[in-house]
DNA sequence: TTAGGGTTAG
């Protein structure tokens, strides 16, 4: 709506504005210039309202709201202010709706070759090249096939797109290349990973600034040659942020954190992109604690850093992956304070890191305050609910979502047959087996064959499970080599057992442990002390078990026997009492699966009872009595529960009135009142 | 009178 000004302003007023204009570079100065010129009434120029968007739109400000606000109240904006719309949308990563901008813009202009670069841009953001292709023929026929800009920004496109015969064909084309041309196929050549050809360009190149420079280093560290990239980054002539962020990036990436906190210590400033590449190289190395502690490191010594998804991915995965429930309420608790989003990735990870630890209400819950839930958020939450033994909801979310109209994809068809396979529901796992390909098209992958294959064998259909191997179309991997083994180990069958290591040990040696396992539990001890001698030779070790439990922020962690705890005498204590209350209760050890062959069942026994998870237990029902009796006992374990300490433990929930949960290397265990949600299928 | 293409995290 357009307000009549009573008074037309001064035309000194109107020039003093405009001056203003061009000496502001801050969102309070732009807002400040806004409401002055409402107040002036000088807003209705186009003079101003033009100065004022291009300040919004332009950087450092960038601000797409006010942006958007401005240039809704212009009537009829020119098309230099279409421009810089679209341009906005692209840098705030809304290409979508920048591309929906340009379609706006060609019932009223034709586009010129300002507006073209911008849509290249927003294609190569959306990966879009088949558009970008069609666009680049509108291009050719409004005589914009020479345009220096329109070319550059055509490089730039296919050097993204991994079609780098496109880009040189139209670099090849150029009369007049500048600079900007050179290190657009630079980069493309160095992220394709082709750095012989980057290197040639760059040795070609007339001349070279950082970026070129930084374009290389960035192909080397990329394709793991971090001696070249050094190289590069000691010979250039002037190092910036950016050239220490990408061989920090390097060597997180490829695990030499010695090398990457050396630089990291010395640089000369830091931005938020060097925190999050050194978060990130600690997150998908693993270490994930480091992740943590660079995270807390940055909010304590970088005041005014505002974290952004980059960083919040690889923190949320972190906690994930930590399994400690109060991590990831610290973490949401943050992200909620600070206003970050849960649509798009952000949310599925977060539904995705409640249930990894041990929440799935916390993840349901989550997910259900999505307004626009996409097919990520409920594979999240389907895989979620499969991961905890509730297979009724995830069947039934999977219906909500069909009805609602997601289409559901490979990802979802895991989800659903690994959510069967964890409560034995064979019969359901075969029907939907069948209709993937029938209803919804869409194509098997070895995952799936692997999660009937696991519902076979685990419901003790393992004839079945093996014909059923021996007739799929795919190369079995060893996933689904170990569910047969597994299989065979439970219902004690060794011959099955050891058709499925022998198919095994060449593509994964540890599976010597569970064929170990089940001479075991077959009393096959001669063979056992054979599988043994063998893991010895070939220096393969059990991987030994520990279990862990918080409380109050700080992590306890056991180990089998473990006496090094500070409160082990308490610990001890409530270990005796457990043991007596199970004996009146009835329970009889199941000493089948102790690895080792002891003499005396006496021995085995007292193995057993020595099981880290149940130190865990323990000390969870000691620290937690005087505070809340009433919440779950969490632990997290990083082998696979025994027969034993399953029962054991379903036992105590009943003898204790406390829920326990138990993540152990695949899956959750609820225990309550003397049963389990995964219906004793593991 | 206002507008465009190239480097690092995800």
């Amino acid at each position: 709506m357009q307000i009549p000004a009573a008074v037309a302003p001064p035309s000194s007023v109107v020039h003093h504005q405009l001056s203003l204009f061009s000496s502001s570079e801050t969102i309070k100065e732009a807002k400040q210039l806004h409401c002055l010129s409402l107040k002036t009434a000088t807003f209705n120029l186009s003079s101003v309202s033009s100065r004022l968007l291009s300040l919004y739109t332009s950087s450092p400000i960038n601000d797409l709201l006010y942006a958007r606000s401005v240039f809704d109240t212009i009537q009829s904006p020119s098309l230099p202010l279409w421009n810089m719309m679209i341009k906005c949308y692209v840098e705030n990563h809304r290409s979508h709706d920048a591309i929906r901008l340009f379609s706006d813009l060609l019932s009223e202009f034709s586009p010129d070759n300002f507006t073209l670069p911008c849509v290249f841009k927003g294609c190569s953001r959306l990966c879009a090249v088949k558009e970008g292709e069609q666009i680049h023929g509108v291009s050719i026929k409004l005589g914009f096939a020479l345009d220096k800009f329109v070319q550059s920004s055509l490089v730039s496109l296919y050097s993204k797109s991994g079609l780098l015969d496109r880009a040189r064909k139209v670099f090849d084309k150029m009369s007049d290349r500048d600079l900007v041309t050179w290190n657009s196929l630079i980069d493309g050549y160095a992220r394709s990973g082709d750095v012989e050809n980057a290197e040639k360009m760059f040795d070609e190149i007339p001349e070279r600034d950082s970026y070129s420079w930084t374009s290389l280093l960035h192909g080397f560290s990329k394709s793991g040659k971090l001696e070249a990239a050094r190289d590069v980054f000691e010979k250039m002539p002037t190092k910036n942020l950016v050239s220490w962020n990408a061989m920090i990036n390097g060597y997180m990436r490829a695990g030499d954190f010695e090398s990457a906190c050396e630089l990291f210590k010395n640089m000369p400033e830091r931005n938020l992109i060097t925190w999050n590449s050194v978060m990130a190289g600690f997150e998908v190395n693993g270490r994930f604690d480091e992740a943590l502690g660079m995270f807390l490191r940055m909010l304590k010594e970088e005041d005014g850093f505002k974290p952004n998804n980059a960083t919040f991915t690889s923190l949320i995965s972190a906690v994930a992956a930590s399994a400690i429930l109060s991590r990831a309420r610290w973490i949401h608790g943050y992200m909620v304070k600070n206003g970050i989003g849960t649509d798009g990735v952000i949310g599925t990870l977060l539904i995705e890191m409640y249930s990894k630890c041990g929440s799935i209400e916390s993840a349901t819950s989550v997910f259900e305050s999505i307004r626009r839930k996409k097919l990520g958020h409920w594979n999240s939450v389907i895989v979620g609910l499969g991961m905890h033994g509730k297979a009724d909801e995830a069947l039934e979310l999977f219906k909500e979502m069909v009805e609602s109209g997601v289409k559901p994809n490979a990802v979802a068809f895991v989800g659903l047959l690994n959510a069967c396979s964890h409560v034995g529901y064979v019969e359901e796992a075969r029907s939907y087996f069948d209709l993937m390909v029938r209803e919804y098209g869409v194509e098997r992958e070895i995952e799936h064959y692997g999660c009937l294959v696991d519902a076979l064998c685990r419901t003790g259909q393992l004839q079945e499970a093996k014909t059923m191997i021996e007739k799929m179309p795919v190369r079995p991997n060893k996933v689904i080599w170990m569910s047969l083994l597994r299989g065979a180990k439970k219902s004690v069958d060794v011959e099955i057992g050891e058709y499925a290591a022998h198919r095994l040990v060449d593509l994964a040696p540890e599976s010597y442990v569970p064929l170990s396992n089940l001479y075991a539990a077959a009393g096959k001890w001669e063979r056992v002390s054979e599988v043994r001698e063998m893991m010895k030779k070939k220096g393969i070790k059990k991987e030994a078990g520990w279990s862990l439990i918080e409380r109050e922020g700080v992590i306890h962690r056991f180990i089998v026997g473990d006496r090094s705890h500070r409160e082990t005498e308490e610990i001890y204590v409530k270990m005796k009492e457990m043991r007596e209350k199970l004996r009146e209760a009835g329970h009889v050890a199941d000493t089948r699966q102790v690895l080792l062959r002891i003499e005396e069942e006496k021995d085995k026994e007292a193995e057993l009872e020595l099981h880290s998870e149940r130190l865990a237990i323990a000390y969870g029902l000691i620290s937690s009595k005087s505070k809340n009796g009433k919440s779950p006992i969490r632990v997290v374990k990083n082998l696979t529960v025994c027969n034993d300490c399953h029962s054991v433990t379903k036992l105590l929930s009943r003898i204790y009135q406390r829920d326990i949960i138990v993540r152990d290397n695949s899956r959750f265990h609820h225990f309550r009142d003397g049963s389990c949600s995964c219906n004793d299928f593991w």
